[in-house]
RNA sequence: GACCCCAUCGUCUAGCCUGGUCCAGGACAAGAGCUUUUCAAGCUCUCGACACGGGUUCAAAUCCCGUUGGGGUCACCA
């Protein structure tokens, strides 16, 4: 049976590159039909805090990875000092004391003449040559890599205050709870060989690693000042959760045939972690926006209401159990094609809320310097006269208002879509006129009529 | 500095393992146009890449070596 975990450290928020790798472990366990293991690296008592497991698990919650089982490493320490002192026992580690630290640590002989005879290997350094090996990691995704032992400083495992250090901790977790696949980040290729040492000396097997590639920003590193990282910023700045894990599946995997917008489900069906590419790739914004217009397009009217209701009670547009639903499903079908984020709704439909509404001065000098009392004043009066009041009557009565006139209709159009909207883009005029109603599009026309 | 990883359009990628069907395909972005109501949706088109240099081979984006470039790691952080 196969089982991956996901090892976060609750020292800051889940962001981009940690929820790919819980992407890529969660998908790969349930391709698989294995375990997706969570486990809370928590050793830093100073810098772990409650609030980031929370943050952390939320955020996971919000993705759809759900997982099997959950451990916490602070909660493992005596594990931890039970497999240091079986080293210490067989000579396979020694203790230090610092003169700064109050306790002593436990660390792990990697050059055996080294550590036995420091001075002899010193004066002799061929001796120390001799007895470096080399290490050879299997990885699923980059085939054979090779460290010489020589390059590896003796590992520190537990520290002098008694908590372990990530790469003990991180072995002795992941031999104990039958980890059979690492799936992790490319910078952790360098931890290899040390853990595979300690492996080694406690005669556990080696899991399988795979080492996924790195996520850049534009400029080099992805940081906050290139992007938001944190993944719970996402979900606020108007992200779905499906098209934000679809668009981190890309970003190293293909799922081939040209396809970009896939099913979870369907990934879940073709995905494998040694088809995973090594090249580092860089978060690109547009994209993740351009993929989440596609699932946006595609979502059920109504869950797309549950989302954006609570968008529009917080900038008081509605008041929260007392709104009208059939009318803000009807005005969030007019915009759901063209939003890339669930939060461009109440910036872009303002004006079906607002009884002021915000006026683009731009927008404003471009359609309304000219007088349109007249033009505006007709259209007013032809609405008002109308038996039926639906968007079809609306348009044949606009149309022959501009017939009369011997206007082109966009003369017209763009004026009126500035006066009633604000805006020079928005949903086709009629049906923005068919739902503000009669009185708000006679009260936005009459503004400018002189 | 040492060690390690990586290298196809601006970006994400297909192709590379099993050389010829690739003067390299798709998507995002950008540009042009259409949609004679806007565009932030849709449609059409355009721009645009095998980092460089050596090999191997009848043939290389694909295999090998080197160079350059980018990235990562070298903590009693994780």
């Amino acid at each position: 049976m196969i089982r991956v975990r996901f090892a976060p450290s609750p020292t800051g928020n889940l962001h981009i590159g940690g929820a790919r790798t819980a992407l890529f472990n969660w998908l790969y366990a349930r391709a698989k039909n294995g375990k997706f293991i969570l486990r809370i690296e928590d050793t830093d008592s100073a810098r772990s805090k409650q609030e980031f497991v929370d943050e952390i698990l939320n955020s996971l919650k919000w993705l759809g990875f759900d997982y099997d089982e959950i451990y916490y490493q602070s909660q493992r320490f005596d594990l931890y000092k039970e497999y240091a002192q079986k080293l210490l026992d067989e000579g396979k580690a020694y203790t230090e004391k610092l003169p700064d630290k109050t306790g002593e640590a436990i660390i792990f002989r990697v050059n055996n003449q080294a550590a036995v005879h420091p001075e002899q290997a010193a004066s002799h350094p061929e001796q120390s040559e001799g007895s470096s090996q080399k290490i050879k990691i299997n990885d699923l995704i980059r085939r054979e890599i090779e460290f010489d032992s020589n390059v590896i400083k003796d590992q520190v495992l537990i520290k002098s205050d008694g908590t372990p250090t990530y790469n003990f901790a991180c072995v002795v977790d992941d031999a104990t709870m039958n980890i059979t696949h690492v799936i992790r980040g490319e910078d952790h290729i360098s931890n290899t060989p040390k853990q595979i040492l300690i492996y080694q000396a406690l005669g556990f097997s080696v899991p399988e690693f795979a080492h996924l590639p790195l996520i850049m920003g534009t400029e080099g590193r992805l940081s906050k000042r290139t992007g938001a990282t944190a993944i719970s910023d996402y979900s606020k700045m108007g992200y779905l959760p499906e098209a934000l894990a679809n668009y981190l599946l890309l970003l190293s995997w293909s799922p081939g045939e040209n396809r970009e917008v896939i099913d979870i489900n369907e990934a879940i069906r073709l995905f494998d972690v040694k088809d995973v590419n090594k090249t580092a790739a860089s978060f690109d914004l547009d994209k993740l926006s351009w993929i989440n217009n596609q699932y946006l397009k595609k979502e059920p009217l109504e869950k797309l209401v549950d989302l954006i209701v609570p968008l529009l009670i917080e900038n008081n547009y509605i008041q929260k159990d007392n709104f009208d639903r059939d009318y803000i499903v009807s005005i969030i079908k007019l915009f759901q094609a063209r939003l890339s984020t669930i939060n461009d709704f109440p910036d872009w439909a303002d004006f079906f809320f607002l009884k002021d509404i915000k006026m683009d001065e731009k927008a404003k000098e471009k359609f309304l310097s000219r007088d349109f009392s007249k033009e505006f004043k007709l259209f007013i009066e032809r609405l008002e006269a109308l038996e039926k009041f639906d968007i079809e009557t609306i348009e044949t009565s606009f149309r022959e208002i501009v017939k009369e006139l011997s206007l082109e209709v966009k003369i017209l159009i763009h004026p009126i879509r500035v006066a009633l909207t604000g805006k020079t883009v928005g949903p086709g005029l009629f049906e923005v006129i068919y739902y503000l109603g009669k009185e708000r599009v006679r009260e936005r026309l009459e503004k400018w009529i002189k």
